[in-house]
DNA sequence: ATGAAAGCGCTAACAA
DNA sequence: TTGTTAGCGCTTTCAT
């Protein structure tokens, strides 16, 4: 392309080459505001105002720069605008752990709130084995008004670096402690000390439990609830549990359970951090010729669709997503009402859903237990089949 | 704020308004590449150059413009390097149906593919019952590099635009009939015609189909390719296949074949248009005290996690997921070796793969049906604890 | 190898 | 209400 070459040749070997070489994904041109002005005969602030909203224009000068832009097909150009308002309207989401149900839903959830509130998501996987910290700067280069993040833990220098740049951050399903960035995650501390509560309370004596990652504020706030409701209740936790990991995957905890079951004394009931987890416990029980509940009760936390499917109709605490989201949208906007250089933490109750898999305490007396609270009028997921009689809240927190 | 008031009382109302209104989210300015600049006692472009790989700058001025750099926490901005450049290096992909597992993880392997090619996607989300085609603008309005569309149909007229832009698109597990746009698909009808050959072989003689929607080039594909499949065996397609619909839903799929099964004379084989109606039907059928496969054969298509999981151990299609992904991100980066005016149709071919909820034929005489094509060279994904005998590729193929 | 200058397409402050 | 003007932060000629 440096050589000079006469024209003819030129020409040829362009051609040539645009067949294979990797090329600025030729564009025609994108008209501008400055064409539509000189064609609706008007300047090109003009225009500018016949596309914003509250301006102060003329509805004749509208008029003609609307359809002068039909015309050629303009469309004002996001990006530039973004410029000179200092705004993109883009919201950065970090995510890892995309193969899990809950985050998968939670975007789904996220994406369409945002964009009910005219932002943008711009999407950041982790990659397995990956650096948030190494991401970070990527998302921040783009200008986003915010930072959504759900992924592994945020270093408080990176989360430092977005204070002082001006952008703040909501840390999604996870807190991190030190760290100056608002937290909105479900109360897995309350709920898991319920399943305790109640599994006790109706008679389990023998405990497994399957942890996820051993780094997580979710997986250590979930154990910890279920280790301290039990021995609040007398269990010795050393003697009458046992812990498993499996790196909150079906197939971990499905192995994990086949061999707890071939080996010791059997345990009556079983609590995995996650439902995929508590799904693999149900399985291996099965296959180890166990019925479930009768011969061991099972107890997932997520409520992820799957867990009402019958095969399963697990037992589980639902995270409330829509409120998870909702309470991280809010912050990310800034439409929480602290001052906003204070650090917020949003704490969301869970809901206790009975299905099948587990016995459970006469309904008297697990409201009893959990102090009476009912919340019959959380309305249901689209598809829920399996029978459920029952459901009460963790007591939930909103601490500024 | 229209009105003239004296300023005194504009700055009151001002100050209060900011503690509740939601505002431009204040902002302290980021560094700008001048300020790195006269840091370093250098030019402006030096402090460009000094970002930009190739660029002809001194390893001495570099140095100084990093270090200057570094104290201060420049970073460049993407967005006003795209103004110039002309390439946001953003790609949007829109989606609706983010409730399936298959774009779910479809989402999942773009998002890591495309920033591995060192782009950023930008995620739009069709709402339940919202339009594609309002949804277009906006993301044209953010100038991407192009558009992965994995959402409902596309209006011709919306794919003009596009054209007419110059920006690509490329179609995402569908194709739109004469509409300017690449597609990628997998072979649907290969797959589901399969599918009908191998049940008919096996003996079944009472089929059921659980379609989607009518209106997915996916579906529509499935449901010829099953049907012409179980005509070229001299199956009276009128009179021994029953066809419901169920909106791709475990519960819609549940209920059908409840109903199907308490009514008329039961059917011995039930191929579900992807993998989540597939397990409806097998729960539905063990609830009506069936069993799989020995009282009613059960395949899916998709191939998601769930499958796998020993309580349905579903026999089902594998979307290859990855190479769909691969030849979009391809196609979309022009990186295909078509003239770039030219629509690609890329179709890949699907996998059989064999659990335990189906009779068939014996494995050689599949073979043979099948044209002998084996392919266990292919990798498992992660968790795939059922057992799985044979594997058959559907033909699968691209055409220009 | 470096700096000066010209914009990319737009909004916002200012005059008229 | 309208047009003129000055940038937003950067890359890219064009001289030097």
């Amino acid at each position: 392309m440096q050589r000079d070459k006469p024209n003819r040749d030129r020409a040829q070997h362009d051609r040539t080459q645009r067949e294979k070489v990797q090329e600025p994904l030729a564009r025609s041109r994108r008209p501008s505001a400055i064409e539509v002005a000189r064609l609706a005969g008007v300047s090109q602030s003009a225009v500018s105002r016949a596309f914003t909203p509250g301006a102060s224009i003329s509805p004749a000068t509208r008029a003609k720069v609307m359809s002068a832009a039909e015309q050629i097909g303009y469309m004002p150009n996001a990006i530039a605008r973004s410029m000179i308002t200092r705004r993109t309207n883009i919201i950065g989401v970090v995510l890892g752990n995309l193969e899990y149900q809950f985050y998968q839903q939670a975007l789904r959830v996220l994406s369409l709130r945002l964009q009910e509130a005219g932002r943008q998501v711009l999407l950041f996987t982790v990659p397995p084995g990956g650096d948030l910290d190494a991401l970070l700067p990527q998302v921040l280069q783009y200008q986003v008004d915010g930072v959504i993040i759900g992924a592994a833990t945020l270093s408080s220098d990176m989360a430092a670096e977005c204070e002082r740049r001006g952008t703040p951050v909501v840390l999604f399903n996870r807190t991190v402690p030190g760290v100056p960035a608002h937290s909105v995650t479900s109360d897995n501390y309350g709920g898991a000390r319920l399943v305790a509560t109640l599994l006790v309370r109706a008679g389990h004596r023998r405990f497994g439990f399957i942890a996820g990652h051993r780094d997580t504020s979710t997986g250590i706030n979930r154990e910890r609830g279920f280790y301290e409701g039990l021995a609040a209740l007398g269990i010795d936790t050393a003697a009458q549990v046992v812990r498993m990991e499996a790196n909150y995957s079906y197939e971990g905890a499905r192995q994990a359970v086949l061999s707890l079951l071939a080996e010791g004394p059997r345990p009556d009931a079983i609590f995995g951090a996650n439902d995929m987890m508590a799904m693999g416990a149900i399985d291996a029980a099965r296959e180890a010729g166990l019925r479930v509940p009768d011969d061991l009760s099972v107890i997932g936390f997520d409520d992820t669709p799957q867990s009402a499917w019958t095969a399963y109709a697990l037992t589980t605490l639902r995270q409330p997503i829509e409120e998870l989201v909702e309470a991280s949208v809010d912050l990310i906007l800034g439409l929480h009402d602290q001052p906003s250089n204070r650090r917020t933490i949003v704490e969301v109750p869970v809901l206790f859903v009975e299905r099948g898999s587990a016995r459970l305490p006469r309904p008297e007396e697990a409201v009893a237990i959990t102090g009476g609270q009912r919340s019959d009028t959380v309305p249901e997921p689209a598809a829920k089949p399996a029978r459920k009689t029952e459901r009460r809240r963790s007591r939930g927190r909103k601490v500024a």
